[in-house]
DNA sequence: TTGAAAGCGCTAACAC
DNA sequence: GTGTTAGCGCTTTCAA
């Protein structure tokens, strides 16, 4: 009914209800020396009539450090971001180690103090995505507590680093929809992680280069993140004139929101307008339509930053940097599965089951 | 190149280098007493110089806490709980707390490690929805610790909970589709989440019984969460004789999986199917066809509980359990709204854009 | 407004 | 195997 009461028992008042001494329960807590079996009940006993819970976070006195990483990103409930997320918790927690979750929203200022904060818990380390500029003043902190840093994107070579070729990726969805016959293309793009929307653009304006003026790219971005903001990008597509037959999105998110949109307007898919997304989220490839995409391996990615994040703990570690590279996942929103070459309508495009 | 530097400097070296006195920069640091303009000067300086951070964690010795709180759910990456974590995050975020993402799958096992750190780590608190059944035994180690604590569903009185009127929303579903003239009606269940779960089955139930045996509702569960286990549903219900003429899915999840496969198969819905899932999460609204859902407050619910935790911290808490109540969210899954009453094929059901 | 000193819960080095 | 003890980085008295 009442507040939380304070505080606890302290490995002393284990020691003292055990009949042994502080050195002893300490030992047997950090399992580093042997005990005898009577001792070893005894404090067990105390343990659990003092419901005693050693206090993990003095650990970092002695050089330790908490058994936590932080995970610094623009929009954590992003599905992209969902996903590396739970590669990362895949890897660490059989490190006994634990995510905490950082959602700058794309403002320095969060950034900052989520950093500030990782810093003062002396935490193992932390992955980060940066929104912004190649400064690395917010991070100096981290670093200057003792913790680990992989950052998610382009890094110099005294951080390890892991990224992926956006504009390779760019290219390739590019180059797709050209050997389809696509010359009229149009490119979405909006805010959020902006670095990497340019890149996939001028991956994009690269692929379409040879092929110009016969074939070309113009631009649509989105005016915020809302379902209204995104969903409006349709009517921006349908309005454009003369209309063109192809939307390669920077993101699946993006793709997926103005794929429905189209389908409820009675758009045929890939018929009167392929749609290429980018990223592979879960969602895309079980969307009505499963969406054609650029892959990107999200899972795999977290679970390599956990990997260089855990080695920066070694001794002998050295800095990695990282490419990943992108992956054309061909699916019905470029290419109907039924008649290959031949679109049908949007229901009759399959009746397989999605899956890669 | 090599790896991070250990620990760094400590609030005895700026206390040196500033030439005041150790208890002096603990002021300074603490804000707790009034420093004058030239110590604070050099005091800052010395912190700049030495790139000193104040270790944090350390602060639990004097019956502090660590500026983060834990949030132990069965499936984190699930789109109900990442809407319920952006409230909890949302509210704490302000108080320079942070939250640690716990995962436990499901399992006891992983259940119980989790506390366990968030206890060792001397936490603030933890947000739960446990998994099991009604026994605290795993929350013990929290309390004792002097963690705060916040169960998501229902709980006795001397624990702050959130519940959700589950069993109610079951029922408003079924009412809903009896009022639109069904009578054989399909329960969609399946792992996760059990007891909400079976709630709403019951709830379902109350509702049918007054009807029945003219209207009647049957169960299929899902054998597992990957995608095609839930596409799967889709075909086991197309083959129930008489095939049912609505669907009421325990879950948004499972509900949209089913849909998107009705949809490909080109079952028009609501026309040959109706449908009717649970939560309200975001995808909800935009799928093709908007989803009619019983509408859960899960952004509602994440700042509730965060404010419930803070508010545990302070000397006369007293625990409160709160009741949430579900709401029916009527869209075009269950109700064509160009031709009200009258279902058309699936693609011509709007041009309007979904926005509730 | 500042300094000196005790002590928080625990680890680690060493003696027994 | 176990006990003793010095100190880790910091907060918090209490005096000055």
């Amino acid at each position: 009914m009442s507040a939380v009461s304070p505080s606890g028992s302290t490995i002393r008042d284990v020691a003292r209800v055990a009949g042994v001494s502080l050195g002893t329960v300490s030992n047997y807590l950090n399992d580093v020396k042997p005990i005898s079996p009577k001792t070893r009940v005894r404090i067990e006993q105390a343990i659990e009539n003092l419901e005693f819970v050693p206090n993990r976070a003095l650990r970092t006195m002695h050089g330790g450090r908490s058994p936590a990483i932080g995970f610094v990103v623009s929009d954590s409930p992003d599905p992209f971001f969902v996903e590396v997320a739970r590669g990362v918790e895949d890897v660490i927690r059989s490190a006994g180690i634990v995510l905490v979750s950082c959602n700058t929203k794309g403002k320095q200022e969060y950034e900052s103090s989520y950093v500030k904060v990782l810093a003062e818990m002396r935490v193992t380390g932390a992955i980060v995505m940066p929104s912004f500029e190649h400064s690395d003043v917010p991070f100096r902190g981290l670093r200057a507590s003792g913790a680990g840093l992989v950052v998610l994107g382009e890094w110099d070579d005294d951080t390890c680093a892991i990224s992926f070729d956006d504009r390779l990726g760019g290219q390739l969805a590019i180059e797709h929809l050209i050997e389809l016959g696509h010359t009229d293309i149009v490119f979405l793009g909006g805010p959020g992680g902006e670095h990497q929307i340019e890149q996939r653009y001028l991956g994009a304006l690269t692929a379409l280069s040879p092929f110009s003026p016969d074939a070309s790219l113009r631009r649509v971005d989105a005016a915020g993140v809302t379902v209204q903001d995104r969903a409006f990008l349709a009517d921006q597509v349908l309005a454009l004139d003369p209309r063109p037959t192809a939307i390669f999105a920077a993101s699946d998110t993006l793709a997926l929101a103005v794929l429905n949109e189209l389908l409820r307007r009675d758009i045929r898919v890939p018929g009167e307008m392929a749609v290429v997304g980018f990223n592979n989220i879960a969602a895309a490839q079980l969307a009505v339509v499963p969406l054609t995409t650029v892959s990107v391996p999200q899972y795999e990615m977290g679970i390599r930053a956990a990997q260089l994040l855990l080695d920066e703990l070694r001794p002998g570690h050295v800095h990695q940097q990282l490419l990943l590279k992108p992956n054309l996942i061909v699916r019905e929103s470029t290419r109907s599965v039924a008649t290959p070459g031949l679109e049908g309508p949007t229901n009759k495009a399959s009746r397989r089951r999605p899956q890669d």
